[in-house]
This record gives C-alpha cells, structure tokens and sequence, in this order.
DNA sequence: CACGTTCCGTACCGATCGGTACTGAACTAA
DNA sequence: TTAGTTCAGTACCGATCGGTACGGAACGTG
C-alpha cells in the first residue's frame, strides 16, 4: 500500500472538492433540494456544471454527500452524546447539540435532515426517504444506547428504550422546525429544558 | 341584503369549488409547495389551468385557500383544545389532536403547515413564510390560553405562558416530522404522552 | 331568437429545470 | 516533443415549470 490514490495522471482538479462541497451543504440547508437549483449549487460551489458533475456524480449524489458532510460536521454532536456516561447526560447532551446546531449564527437556521426534504415530488422522492432513513438511523443509535442502560441499571427496568429514543429525536425535530421559523436559541433551549423535565427519575 | 351573490349570469361553474380546494389540500399536503406542480394540482382537482387560474387566482393563493381549509379542516382540533377548561386538558388535547392529525390513514402522514414549505428556493419562500407565521399564530394563541391559566391560578404563578406554548408547538412539530417519516400513530403518541409528563405540576 | 357574460379546453408562451456533447487547456509519462 | 488523460467552459439538449391568449360552449336576459 505505496500509493493510495493510484496515478494523478491528467490535468489537475482547479478547486477543492471539500469547500465545495461545504457550500453545497450550505445551500441544500438553506433551499431544500428541491429547492437548490444545480445554479443555485454551482454558482454557490464556485465551479460549472461540468465540473460538479464529473466531482461527484449528479445532484442526488451530491446531497448524499452533503448530508454525510453534515453528519460529521453540524450534526456531530450526535455521536459525541450517545458518548456520554449515562442515559440522562447523552439526552441532554443530544438535546443541546439539536439546539446549538439548529441555531447557529452563520448557518441556515433549523436541520438540514429535517428540512432538507420532508414532502417532496416525484423529483425529490429519493432525497426524502434518505434523510427520513438518516432519522431513523438516529432513533436506532440512541434506542441501542438506552437499551444498553437499561441493562446496566441506569435507566429503570421498566424503561422503554425505544420511545425514549423517538421521544429525543421528535424534540430534536421540533426544535429544528421552530428554528427554521424563526425562534431564537434562547426560544429553542427552553424547549429542550422543558423536554428534559419528562426524563425518567430513579 | 337580499342577493349575498349579485347576479350569477353566464356559464355556471362545472366543477365544485370545494372538492377541489380538499384534492388541492391533499396534494399540497403530501408533495410541499414545491413538489406541487400544477400538473399535479390540477390533474388532482379534476379541472384544468385555466379554471384553477379562474377560481383561485394562482398557484400561491391556491396553497393559503388550501392552509385555511386545512386549518379548518383537519387542524381544527387547535380550537376544540384552546377551549378545553383547564391548561393541562389543552395540553394534552392539543398534542393528542397533532398525533391523530398526522397519523390518519387516507391522509397524508405529517403536518402540512411544516411539510408544506419548510426550505424553499426563490419560488417557495412566500409560502414558507406563510406557513411560519400561521405555526407562530398558533403559538400566541396557545401562549394567550396559558397567560390566562396562570392570572387564574389555574398554572402556577410562575410558570412561563410563552415557553409552555411554544414547547407544545415544538413537540407537535416534531410528531408531524416523525409522522412524515413513517413512525406510526402508537410511535408518536407515545411521544406525546411522554411529553406531557413535563408538564407543570400544582 | 340574439346578446352579453362567464366558463371550459386547447394550444402555446418564455423561463428554467437537470443533464450532457464537444472543444481546448493543463497536466504526467514516455 | 509527443501521446495519453483528465479537467474546465461554452453552448446546448429535451422536458417541465408557472402562467396565459384565444375561441367555442353554456348559461341568464332581452
């Protein structure tokens, strides 16, 4: 394993993928799909069409891309929550990430995974169902997480795993709805506070 | 006032105007405003461009007749919980009327007042801010409800009217969103009934 | 009947949609 | 230098977008 990227033969690429990309998430986050034009993309990108096109395929391709951006970017808080000690510190920690993340001076205001395309036409049909599967992947993380501290004694027996997990994920989206919409951080933070009041208490 | 209607003269309309503002509704509902096309509306309602033109004026009007008669029609439980006696009865009647609106089989799963246009190009910015300010309407109404709870004695005194309306708000934004992803009616009221457990105590 | 008015249906408008063919330009390897 | 390969940019593709002009059809009124 000498050479990874096995020949760079040819003329070189005249942009970097990664920022473009960080603008394409940008306009997805902002527009919806359906509502980005490859315009919108390119102009935003810094690149033509061409160029998009041979980088990374077509504009599905490219929203899946930024989407995954936005998983290890903005939406990181995810994984570093279901990271935390215990059930009740990874629900407020997820809570507080959805917050800042969705209310973040500079970003577009609200999920891209929410509003990215939530009811959509024939064309963008496919955009919708992967972020309503990159959702419930979500859930799955975070039902596993508190299954295991049901287990382990942290969460009570009778404890439903699954619900609880629906229950972070569906304030989270709530939360992300009222930001696109206008409501401040201060707005969504009591959200988040009042929804962490329904916690289970040993 | 003898003639409300001043003189029906000419060819009558063809079509019932009503039944096609619901099939309007519908599709508006399951496809956004964007994914609408007038195709789509028109191919739904049963009656061509022109007479779409004719009776509803155009494509944006079309979607705020259709959100007044979805606010009548299947978010009319918004009112019948405004009107229940007691904060914590409009609570829960409010959240039960969002998880049986957005869960009805034969309707599309969701809220359209957030699916419809949630991110939207230049084209669909008007109907996204529409539906932004009829989600914050519903907030003030909910918010004015609960400021009269707590001059009542019914909320503690120091409960917050804005943060509870807008909590609500929230967590019905969040079971539309869940709903529009394929969690089922037993999903989201779930939900609901765990998010009602935040709710003040006396 | 003829007349004015309104509605319906077709056929079309310019603009924009996502996507691509083609021509050079810019690079590496020989 | 030459050949081979990849990228950039223009100019364009057919399809579809929201919206409309226009002519005939269906009504109430003389």
């Amino acid at each position: 394993m000498t050479a990874p990227h096995p020949a760079p033969t040819g003329r070189p690429r005249g942009f970097d993928a990664d920022a473009a990309l960080e603008r394409a998430m940008q306009v997805f986050w902002a527009q919806g799909y359906e509502g980005a034009s490859l315009t919108d993309l390119t102009g935003a990108m810094g690149i033509t069409r061409t160029s998009m096109y041979a980088a990374f395929g077509n504009k599905e391709e490219l929203f899946r891309k930024a989407l995954e951006r936005y998983a290890e970017g903005p939406a990181s808080y995810v994984g570093r929550a279901l990271r935390e000690p215990t059930a009740a510190r990874v629900a407020t920690a997820f809570l507080h990430g959805s917050v800042r993340a969705t209310s973040t001076p500079g970003c577009p205001a609200g999920c891209l995974g929410v509003q990215g395309s939530l009811a959509a036409g024939v064309a963008g049909r496919e955009a919708r169902d992967t972020l309503a599967t990159w959702r419930e992947e979500g859930v799955r993380r975070l039902r596993e997480r508190f299954q295991r501290a049901v287990d382990e004694g942290d969460l009570p027996s009778g404890a439903d795993a699954g619900a609880l997990a629906r229950y972070l994920m569906a304030v989270s989206n709530g939360i992300a709805v009222q930001a696109a919409g206008g409501a401040t951080r201060d707005d969504v933070q009591r959200v988040a506070d009042m929804a962490l009041l329904a916690w289970p208490q040993d």
